[in-house]
DNA sequence: ATTCCCAGCGCG
DNA sequence: AAAGCGCGCTGGGAAT
């Protein structure tokens, strides 16, 4: 096709190159969409038919409460300038000079040079890094005169975060836009960043207590709904599906999915079979705050994933070989979480791919030997099935229950929606329930993935002091769902 | 003056 | 000695 440009305006200019960018996207999709396979295509056309929910919420967008907002900026100013004050006479006493919290050059030079403080190294990808972050600056906190320096700038760090939240700069009417890339990620989840125009934020990493600031619309309520303890699921799952080990799907069917694995790490706690005595047994303290409950929660994530106990450790504040000890009960427990580790190990020397339950794909182009390429692939297949989980369920609200409901955002495992006041809350969330409810099945063994549902006027927590509009568990439960989960648990 | 990379940190 | 994974944003500071 030949075009004189010399003939057109600058407005038709721009549609012939709209136009021509068309038939170059059109001319590729013959080509590669005869590579596609018949999950592939399924996955390809459910992308696609995301973009219409996608778009509708980007337009939208979610309604700020400009007072709260400004409130909490003018706090969080006034706290950061107080704060900014003390660190720079302490530095000043120190080295004759302010001192940026945010300057990783100025901190190492202040604490390692000025101050001679122990250098604290971290290990990042094969290479050691001397490092000014939390964790490094937590461990110079035990010298007397470096304490409540670190403490200043950990605040200051802690208010800066926050402020960035709240003066992000949202649109004229009041509402924050974030754009969402449905096609931005290796494992299919979406993600959310500042949109075309400028404004709003990531609103996939807001805090709890940020996220009051962000309201319903009058006359409308919001309802939300995550998904529970979507990924260990999946986990259980692809145990039970590859090697017929279905220890720890059925211990998340039996109720509290970390105190039955409390159960099993450690027997010999006096537990009764009793829901409510054994909460309060996996409740009580097992090492400097944590809980039976909390070492199996979290020792549990990181075990799923390949961390080791040094990391793990690490992280928990714990003893290294308390950590050891965890991690092989763990998987002595729930001996197809360790064999999924080497089954994944394996498919990554014989074919590089893996396909989650949901049909996604994704090879794995690091080298197949690598930790890092097996942890990416082990953590691939509950990530990517937990976000398309969600998102077929988001698709399915804005498909069966547009007329009554608006979509808001959606957090990975969350969706969030408003819908008008004067309808029943409790048929929204039945219906929205139903909707998220997806099931599969493999020899008589049943995936379900209850999801909880919660409603305010904003987006925080429910608090009566200090958010009393803020979301709040809707207490009936779907019982069409309970009551089979009752019966799966009697039979297992 | 602008661009680019890194460190640090928030969420799931 | 010792890397859970997946994202995006800000500010500092060097490079251009």
């Amino acid at each position: 096709m030949k075009i004189d440009s010399s003939q057109i305006n600058s407005d038709a200019g721009r549609q012939v190159y709209n136009t021509l960018d068309c038939c170059l996207t059109h001319e590729i999709f013959g080509k590669i969409s005869k590579q596609l396979d018949d999950n592939s295509r399924l996955i390809y056309n459910f992308e696609r038919a995301l973009q219409a929910p996608v778009l509708e919420m980007m337009e939208r967008g979610f309604r700020v409460d400009q007072y709260e907002r400004q409130k909490g900026i003018a706090s969080l100013r006034e706290q950061a300038s107080h704060l900014q004050f003390w660190l720079d006479s302490m530095a000043q006493a120190i080295w004759g000079a302010p001192l940026n919290a945010q300057s990783p050059k100025q901190l190492a030079a202040f604490f390692y040079g000025t101050m001679r403080l122990p250098e604290q190294w971290k290990y990042e990808k094969g290479s050691r890094k001397l490092s000014t972050d939390r964790e490094a600056l937590e461990k110079l906190a035990v010298y007397f005169y470096a304490r409540p320096i670190v403490d200043t700038i950990l605040e200051i760090r802690n208010v800066k975060k926050r402020l960035s939240v709240l003066e992000t700069e949202i649109d004229f009417d009041g509402r924050m836009r974030t754009s969402y890339n449905i096609a931005g990620t290796e494992t299919g989840r979406w993600s959310s960043s500042e949109n075309a125009f400028g404004t709003g934020t990531n609103l996939q990493n807001v805090t709890p207590e940020l996220r009051k600031i962000f309201v319903s619309d009058p006359g409308f309520k919001l309802l939300g709904i995550d998904l529970e303890q979507a990924e260990s699921r999946e986990v259980g799952w692809q145990c039970g599906v590859l090697f017929g080990d279905w220890s720890y799907l059925d211990a998340a069917y039996g109720g509290d999915l970390h105190t039955l694995a409390c159960k099993l790490i450690w027997p010999q706690l006096g537990w009764t079979g009793e829901k409510k005595a054994d909460r309060t047994i996996a409740d009580r303290i097992f090492y400097r705050g944590f809980s039976y409950r909390d070492m199996a929660k979290r020792g549990g994530h990181g075990s799923n994933y390949l961390g080791t106990p040094f990391t793990m450790a690490r992280h928990l504040k714990v003893p290294t070989k308390l950590m050891e000890t965890f991690q092989s009960a763990y998987f002595t427990a729930f001996p197809g979480i360790p064999r999924w580790h080497r089954w994944t190990a394996q498919q990554l020397q014989q074919s590089r791919l893996l396909v989650t339950p949901f049909g996604r794909r994704r090879h794995f182009f690091g080298r197949p030997n690598d930790d890092a390429t097996l942890r990416e692939a082990i953590a691939f297949v509950p990530q990517s099935s937990t976000g398309d989980r969600m998102n077929l369920g988001l698709w399915r609200i804005w498909k069966y229950m547009r007329d009554r409901v608006q979509l808001i955002a959606q957090v990975h495992d969350a969706v969030y929606f408003q819908f008008p006041e004067h309808l029943d809350e409790n048929e929204i969330a039945r219906e929205a329930l139903a909707l998220i409810d997806i099931r599969l099945q493999h020899n008589g063994h049943e995936l379900i993935v209850p999801g909880e549902a919660k409603s305010g006027w904003n987006w925080g927590n429910y608090d009566a002091e200090k958010n009393p509009n803020g979301l709040k568990k809707i207490s009936i439960s779907t019982p069409d769902i309970r009551q089979r989960l009752d019966g799966l648990a009697r039979i297992l």
